[in-house]
RNA sequence: GGCACCGUAGCCAAGUGGUAAGGCAGGAGACUGCAAAUCUCUCAUCGUCGGUUCGAUUCCGACCGGUGCCUCCA
């Protein structure tokens, strides 16, 4: 096999990758925060997440993940005082909803997913660190800072220069507290309306609630460990989210907080960034109700390289459908055949050389759904042809289990429906009365009849097959 | 203003210093009662202008266009 490489931000490079140990890559994602349901360009990222803890495995290392989920913070603060409930009322059906989104999505489940509430003794402990290291400041507002002119690294990760004055930058107008204004906030004191919603616990320095970055540093090191192997988010968190834990978690261990960074790049739609305040956001809901698969979503996201933008478009979308209906008609095929021949055999073999290098290679989906499907061509080809081999069919089907094992963007079939299967075997058989008879305009309308059911079939030399289609 | 990234066929997209994977859409054909599926053939000179080189889409520079980040942000 190839070596494993990723893009570490870190050094912006293309590095080699194994796990520390040798076994178990420890490796933690920023996950959503919890006040209203995680938009695509949210899941974006998970998705290729869900690529890299696949592309891990792959390469036959354990997992240990953890998706923090932040169930405190601002924008969950506002919306629970707006509509008066307490953050956990507010939090617990958007978790709810986050897991079913991600189910569809075929995003495999993490090994934990601490909710940021669940760690306030552990944040606070942190910070107790970071006071006795000398790092962290208590100001006149009561809230607890992180000095930054005592972090000289501070930057190393988005080398953004701390002395630029930022003309077009936007400013933060709420903290005056601060000494300097990129210091940034580890715990901040409660206000009255923390309380009200149950956002507000007892410190060391007076009631309060975590910072936003504390809570990932906290977490990931409480589960992980003190150095992980591999910390991923989407590019916006690169400054300050990522800066910031590096900050807290290096001034309080002396370590290295983690020994890869890896981005995923922007979901964009209409040319600008997809976000609520841009107002271009859409849902896994609304994808659904589209009758968008996951199966396509997935492709349709791991054709464009996780480190380049990507545009949402409806045609591109279409095009994803259409390509993923490809696969699925081939992966029924794969299941029905008897044999291969030696032409099956080499296009399995160069499948999984050239997909494994792909993913290898900083998990270039694109060019193994490319390999993926010159399997497929010259698998149908091979099909086409006649085969009395059932080993070589037995290695396509193991080197396509292979890599959609990683991909995973065969659609889903849905065929369990021992009534509707029961009806349309009904309906091909009048067909077929009805085609020997040579009454085609009957037969045609029975075709008709199950396309608006959603079942489309193929005449075949060995009778009348159906599927299932939306 | 600072820091990055991107610009390959109608659409999506990979890639390489030696004349461009793959998918969708389109065109022609085989198969079919007709379809569908599948197969065969077909469909680009890589934003512009310079430079380096025997040779550049691939390296360098300028320009044009697009996107992101610069403390809410996947």
């Amino acid at each position: 096999m190839p070596e494993f490489r990723l893009y570490n931000s870190l050094t912006r490079s293309i590095e080699p990758f194994a796990p520390a140990d040798g076994a178990t890559v420890r490796l933690y994602t920023c996950g959503p925060t919890v006040y209203n349901p995680a938009h695509l360009g949210n899941f974006r990222t998970f998705l290729f997440e869900d690529l890299l803890r696949r592309g891990l495995r792959m390469r036959g290392w354990a997992v240990e993940q953890v998706m923090n989920l932040t169930d405190v913070d601002d924008k969950i603060i506002k919306r629970a005082t707006e509509r008066g409930v307490s953050i956990t009322e507010l939090t617990n059906p958007v978790v709810e909803t986050f897991h079913a989104d991600c189910e569809f999505l075929r995003i495999q489940r993490a090994e934990h997913y601490p909710r940021a509430t669940a760690y306030i003794n552990e944040m606070i402990d942190l910070v107790k660190r970071l006071e006795s290291n000398g790092v962290a400041y208590k100001a006149d507002d009561e809230s607890v800072y992180f000095a930054i002119s005592k972090f000289p690294e501070y930057g190393r990760l988005s080398r953004l220069d701390t002395r630029e004055i930022r003309s077009g930058a936007r400013v933060s107008q709420d903290d005056y507290a601060k000494e300097n204004a990129q210091d940034f906030a580890l715990w901040k004191a409660a206000k009255p309306e923390d309380e009200a919603c149950g956002a507000a616990w007892d410190s060391p320095w007076g009631r309060g609630r975590p910072g936003w970055h504390l809570e990932c540093s906290a977490m990931a090191m409480t589960i992980l460990g003190e150095t992980l192997d591999i910390h991923a988010g989407g590019v916006d968190l690169m400054f300050p989210h990522h800066e910031d834990e590096i900050a807290q978690s290096e001034a309080a261990t002396g370590k290295p907080f983690a020994r890869f960074w890896c981005h995923g790049e922007f979901l964009l739609t209409d040319g600008a960034k997809m976000a609520k305040r841009v107002g271009n956001v859409s849902t896994v809901a609304d994808l659904r109700e589209q009758g968008v698969s996951a199966a396509a979503l997935r492709h349709f996201v791991f054709s464009t390289h996780y480190r380049k933008q990507l545009n949402l478009s409806g045609e591109a979308l279409e095009a994803s459908i259409e390509a993923v209906r490809r696969v699925g008609d081939f992966s029924d095929r794969l299941a029905r055949e008897r044999a291969g021949n030696a032409a099956l055999a080499e296009a399995a073999d160069t499948l999984l050389i050239e997909a494994t290098a792909a993913l290898s290679d900083d998990l270039n989906a694109p060019r193994a759904i490319g390999a993926l499907f010159e399997f497929v061509h010259a698998s149908n080809r091979a099909f086409d042809e006649t085969g009395s081999d059932p080993s070589a069919l037995a290695r396509a089907r193991d080197a396509f289990r292979q890599i959609n094992a990683v991909l995973d963007i065969v659609p889903d079939r849905g065929t369990d429906d021992a009534e509707l299967a029961g009806w349309v075997e009904s309906q091909i058989a009048a067909r077929s009365t009805a085609r020997a008879n040579r009454d085609f305009v009957q037969a045609d309308e029975v075709r008709k009849a199950l396309e608006e059911k959603g079942i489309a079939i193929e005449d075949t030399p060995d009778g009348t097959r159906w599927k299932k289609i939306r």
